[in-house]
DNA sequence: TTTATTTTGCACCGATTGTTGCAATTGAGT
DNA sequence: ACTCAATTGCAACAATCGGTGCAAAATAAA
């Protein structure tokens, strides 16, 4: 019973997600997230309590989306062409129509969590997220002799995510996928230790 | 002539660019710097005009700054060597006494640089410094015989660097030198391809 | 149709942002 | 001692920030 909402909650936060993402979390203002969704702030406040939660929330859908990134490792046999995928696929991720918004997990990382522990808190479950999943790839490769016995899975995967938001920080000031992409090769060439 | 001012400028520039480091530029208010520098607010806008030339002049310091620290390469003879102190120097450099501060270049790439296009390009520059000065040691490394031939400079150097940006940002989430300090060595060791 | 409940739009809140006008203060040059 | 330019402290500025109170609007249940 009551009135009926005018817009779709998930939808909301998806929209709001892409906000922050390319503006930051200061730099994006409640009138700016009014303007730009559509939907009063009382609403938005109604719905989400207060913009630390509202950002919050949109965080978490980005964790989702970046969560079904990394799931792409399992879809390719050989370990290190499944990591070289990835980065691929990242680099284009950071690539927006116009201009690099960068890394939402990382803007949030540099510029919000060192001030807010909520925060903090999500961002190194979202890294733990990526190192997980390149260990698990980087094990696979050991198991199937795609990979030296010799790397240490797990320092390597803590190696392979702090590069990762290397070259997230580094496109947001360097536009081009050309540098990013010849990178990503020398970072890939840990992979081949004897 | 005229009244003498109560505060030196230099000294002022080097304390606020401490300041912007550990808060970053929109989290240090105009009120924050006064307080902190013991300097009133309207000296502040005398004598630098704006909050945004503030910044940008204390950020010229944190460039010098780093640019002598990249200055330790040549010290060291063997070049691996010394980009292995190279990043151990650094990465005492992002912890302060009181938690982690990261590094200015990488807070403000993220946070400023996208939106602010002075600022931008002074971030590429100090890359471009860091990789230079990466390069020319590497370069060193391969005249010397230390470094194999076949490693391509200067996107080692461009790796390196987005390297060094990738643990600046790690370490705003993650404290402890010690994985920093691991994973510096893996970065190392791709140094050594045959 | 009336009632009850939820959402929305509007006005408005206090706090804080960066910035400036102005007059008092300071101190070197005359 | 007087002059004059530079610097300072104080008060205030408009703009914007995140957040709220309240009543009108909307809709399901009665």
């Amino acid at each position: 019973m009551g009135r009926q909402r005018k817009f779709d909650e998930e939808d909301i936060l998806f929209r709001a997600m892409e906000l922050f993402w390319i503006r930051g979390y200061e730099a994006t203002s409640i009138q700016h997230l009014e303007t730009h969704l559509g939907v009063g702030k009382r609403s938005l406040y109604n719905t989400f309590g207060n913009k630390e939660n509202l950002f919050i929330e949109a965080l978490k859908r980005y964790q989702a989306l970046a969560l079904s990134g990394l799931q792409g490792l399992d879809e390719t046999e050989n370990a290190k062409q499944a990591i070289r995928d990835l980065y691929l696929r990242r680099i284009e991720f950071v690539a927006s129509k116009d201009g690099w918004r960068g890394c939402l997990m990382t803007n949030t990382a540099v510029e919000l969590a060192p001030h807010n522990p909520r925060v903090a808190k999500q961002i190194k479950a979202m890294l733990k997220d990526t190192e997980n999943a390149l260990f698990k790839t980087i094990r696979r490769g050991q198991n199937n002799r795609q990979l030296s016995a010799n790397l240490d899975a797990r320092m390597t995967a803590v190696f392979l995510t702090q590069n990762v938001l290397g070259f997230n920080a580094f496109a947001k000031v360097s536009p081009g996928t050309r540098n990013l992409k010849r990178s990503a090769e020398i970072t890939l060439s840990v992979l081949d230790a004897p």
